[in-house]
DNA sequence: CAGTTTTTATATCGATCGTCACAAAACACA
DNA sequence: TGTGTTTTGTGACGATCGATATAAAAACTG
């Protein structure tokens, strides 16, 4: 099959490009507030373009939900894996959340995850399992991380990453939350010690 | 002035009740996805009563917000300061979390402010503020909590009271987050342990 | 060039959105 | 029993919702 070169019109805008802006869309303003005029918008689509390429509004919802978790777009754990140092690894992962949570440039704030697609969870179809499988798939790699870290040497051998992956995870919804609320970044990182001290303490005799 | 004599047709409904109802759909649904519709048919009352008792839905939500935070409905508080003991108050605190975050029995899951005000906090006016002022009374309940428990001698005088107030609070977040993505009851309780001994860790040296 | 295929923009569909007149209904007071 | 006051249910307002029918526009093929 040949993919490159297509019968009739071509199209005028990328896929990708138009997901990632239609998960800003939903990021801000949650499943139900995100109109399709609004999402055409943010697209630079028309709204017959956006049916043809998507289906519905509901099935666009899960492909950018599903865009978003594997292109990789949360950058928290981005610096959580190409810092070296454990300790700062961690600190980076938060001092990320905080950043992206706080940033106002025009970007939504929080995590898209958390904020959005948690509301929608309980009554659109399909979202709850890609959240789990999100979470599943998060806390793997912070786990990850740990244990190579074990084996390094770097962290106590009876250190329980799955435990602390956990934990970390979930302070990391916290911080994105008081961020939501509007919550003044250097609030937010003044208790940031304290979580990495959290997440990193030996493991309980 | 006496309020419980007015002249004309006396109401049909609780003012409170009413409220308490429409927390639970803008709970299941979020701000715009909570119609007026589901809203009245819920409160059991027809749109020109809503409209005459709270001014409109943005003045419905507001109030609905405001009750909510000060009727303590939030459960797991009221577990946090019931129990005398400190490490079970806290392991209850995470516990009641769970309960409250998987119940299924009709109530919307998870925690109202954690799910749908936040959310909104960005772009409905006025959410953002009072989200704000429920994060800090919430903390201060239970940093108040710790400052007795030192007095008292059950925690040591160097327990960061403020900064464990916040971890237990932004550990909740997590645990909400994972209940409303469909997590099993037992694989959040699973965590609980390590969430307590974090939360109760003695300050570092 | 015409013929085919696909995407585009316009314009609109019925349904539902938030909101509100309107008049009948239910009370207190005279 | 009126009379005044407030709440009630019915119904409908313009705007917007999600979703399409339609046809012009833009590419390729022969």
């Amino acid at each position: 099959m040949n993919d490159t070169k297509k019968l009739g019109r071509p199209k005028q805008f990328d896929r990708d490009d138009a997901l990632a802006r239609a998960v800003s869309v939903f990021w801000k303003h949650g499943y139900e507030g995100a109109s399709v005029k609004r999402l055409t918008d943010a697209m630079g689509i028309s709204s017959p373009s956006l049916y043809a390429e998507f289906g519905d509004k509901h099935a666009l919802y899960i492909d950018a939900i599903r865009s978003y978790t594997q292109d990789d777009a949360c950058a928290p754990i981005a610096r959580f894996e190409a810092e070296p140092d454990i300790v700062r690894a961690v600190l980076g992962f938060f001092e990320a959340v905080v950043t992206d949570a706080t940033d106002v440039s025009g970007a939504p704030r929080g995590c898209f995850l958390a904020s959005c697609v948690s509301t929608s969870a309980g009554h659109v179809e399909g979202a709850a399992t890609l959240l789990r499988q999100a979470i599943e798939t998060t806390e793997t790699r912070i786990a990850a991380r740990f244990d190579e870290e074990k084996a390094r040497g770097t962290l106590p051998p009876d250190f329980p990453s799955r435990d602390r992956a956990r934990l970390q995870f979930d302070l990391r919804q916290g911080l994105v939350f008081r961020a939501r609320a509007g919550c003044a970044p250097e609030d937010l990182r003044a208790g940031l010690a304290g979580h990495v001290r959290a997440v990193l303490a030996p493991a309980p005799s």
